[in-house]
RNA sequence: GGAGAGAUGGCCGAGUGGUCGAAGGCGCUCCCCUGCUAAGGGAGUAUGGGUCAAAAGCCCAUCGAGGGUUCGAAUCCCUCUCUCUCCGCCA
């Protein structure tokens, strides 16, 4: 994952775990993974390029066509021959049984056998293209998706909360932070490199308890269950949810065999949960909270925000995911944005939440919305979360589906998440709004039970 | 790390080259019978894909994954993954 967006979503439904249930299978004739709907692209795809067009993502029409049409040839060709070997083999069996000579009917199938394989391989390579082609194509935004270019043309929805008004120059988190000791990026520095960081004391404390406060309210209060899970996945995983094949330059390889990667983000082993399965709707509305590490190389960040915790290759998130029904998932989408919202409500943080525009959202979101919260040192509001519905996108990908309870057959789910929140960018906020002219640093009530009723930070102390 | 065993449908479990997408049992659904309950009888019960406007139908693929042998593979060969047992080591 990079810098920006990374699939997010959420839904309702109890606290129960999915029940993976693995099953599945398909191959052979390699059936593309695909992210849009193949069946729409066939029948519709002028609809989707102007869609598409809209995100800045021009379609080959053209490309598209082609490989389709021949795939289409080409797959009843191989099916006719496929079905025509099974039923001479099957003959040949029976003829044997009967103690007939089989030698001339072996010969002739024989021969049939070299078109056969012909046409399967020249299946499987176009197969290959077309799931190529298929998986480089974005999801398509929500009609309520502002159209614009990049960051710009993002929209506010709303604000919550005002910036104080301070009498005083706000020192930044590192100011407040690093003369005490509290945070040390000298020592992250030669521990590992630039973009780490070393927290102490009372701040190691801190973010703890953000960590804890986050869980308690999402699995108290919103309805989550927790969990926890791998931090280094395989590339099926990525490839489930979009990190693969497109961002590879933004994760962080292990070396050897099974070569794993350190996950950008919990979204990754959450939402793979689902993967090969198909949920009971009974289990259906699934909500997941997990907190872990997140690690992003950052690559073609450089120069960007490299003062402080904003930008790290390491940094805690806890994680909203949710698995929902279609038909269900725009509601879960406010929701779950509304979760991520109440923790920056209850720590007493001012933010806004945007509407990210077609051209600044991420490759597999059909909707986002960024929550920004406002740090006085840089006056101006910082992303502290991204909640996003990626509709089947994801699903299609993951293979995750859920039983529709009145057609008995499967389908797919949708699959949301976001953050609630990044822990480090929250740590930050509470830092720099929290301060008071003496670089005090005032902790907010819900979280003193979190501190062992400490109520305040202090250098002086 | 060393030694061995295994991977089949929702579950259990047959099946070592041919009519097996897969016996049998369990579970589940529907129907019949039965004044409740219990018992009994019958039918159905995987997933992905193609063709089609769509449905039906037809067809293809799938017995852990990938490759190979063969006219034909759940069954034979190779590679990999995972699980289990024992030993060692560790948290």
């Amino acid at each position: 994952m990079s810098t920006r967006r990374a699939p997010g979503s959420i839904t309702g439904g109890g606290p129960v775990l999915p029940s993976p249930r693995p099953k599945q299978t398909v191959h052979s004739i390699p059936d593309p993974d695909l992210m849009l709907d193949p069946k729409t692209l066939r029948t519709d795809l002028d609809t989707v390029a102007a869609r598409l067009a809209t995100r800045g993502f021009a379609l080959d029409v053209e490309a598209f066509n082609h490989m389709e049409s021949e795939r289409k040839a080409l797959q009843v060709r191989t099916q006719e021959l496929q079905n025509e070997r099974n039923t001479r083999s099957k003959s040949i069996g029976q003829a044997k049984a009967r103690g007939e000579d089989i030698e001339p009917l072996k010969a002739e199938v024989g021969r049939l056998g070299d078109e056969l394989k012909a046409c399967e391989a020249r299946l499987a390579e176009l197969q290959q293209s077309l799931s190529d082609f298929m998986m480089g194509i974005p999801n398509l935004p929500h009609e309520s998706v502002p159209v614009g270019r990049d960051e710009a043309q993002n929209q506010e929805v709303r604000r919550w909360g005002e910036p104080r008004r301070l009498d005083f120059t706000p020192l930044d988190h590192v100011d407040l932070g690093a003369p005490q000791g509290w945070m040390d990026f000298e020592a992250a520095a030669k521990l590992s490199g630039s973009r780490f960081a070393v927290l102490r004391g009372p701040m190691a404390r801190l973010h703890r308890a953000l960590i804890q406060f986050m869980l308690d309210v999402h699995t108290r209060e919103h309805g989550y269950q927790e969990v926890y899970v791998p931090y280094l996945v395989n590339a099926d995983s990525l490839r489930g949810t979009g990190q693969l094949p497109k961002f590879e330059a933004d994760l962080f390889r292990m070396g050897g065999d099974p070569g794993y990667y350190l996950i950008p983000t919990a979204e990754v082993p959450v939402t793979n949960l689902a993967r090969d399965s198909i949920l009971d709707a009974d289990a259906m509305p699934a909500r997941f909270v997990c907190h872990t590490p997140c690690f992003r190389s950052e690559a073609g960040s450089y120069g960007k925000d490299t003062r402080g915790l904003i930008r790290q290759h390491q940094f805690e998130k806890v994680e909203l995911v949710q698995l929902v029904r279609p038909g269900e998932s725009w509601d879960a989408l406010e929701a779950l944005t509304g979760h991520a919202e109440s923790i920056l409500q209850r720590l007493e943080l001012p933010y806004r939440v945007m509407a990210l525009c077609t051209g600044d959202m991420g490759f597999a979101a059909a909707k986002t919305y960024d929550i920004e919260v406002w740090l006085p040192a840089q006056n101006c509001y910082r992303e502290i979360s991204s909640c996003s519905n990626f509709e089947d996108f994801q699903a299609r990908r993951l293979m995750a589906r859920c039983r529709n309870p009145e057609t008995g057959k499967p389908e797919l789910l949708h699959t949301l998440n976001g953050s609630g929140l990044a822990v480090g960018r929250t740590l930050v906020a509470l830092v720099e709004n929290g301060q008071d002219a003496q670089g005090r640093i005032h902790i907010p009530s819900v979280l003193q039970p979190y501190m062992g009723g400490m109520t305040v930070l202090d250098p002086g102390a």
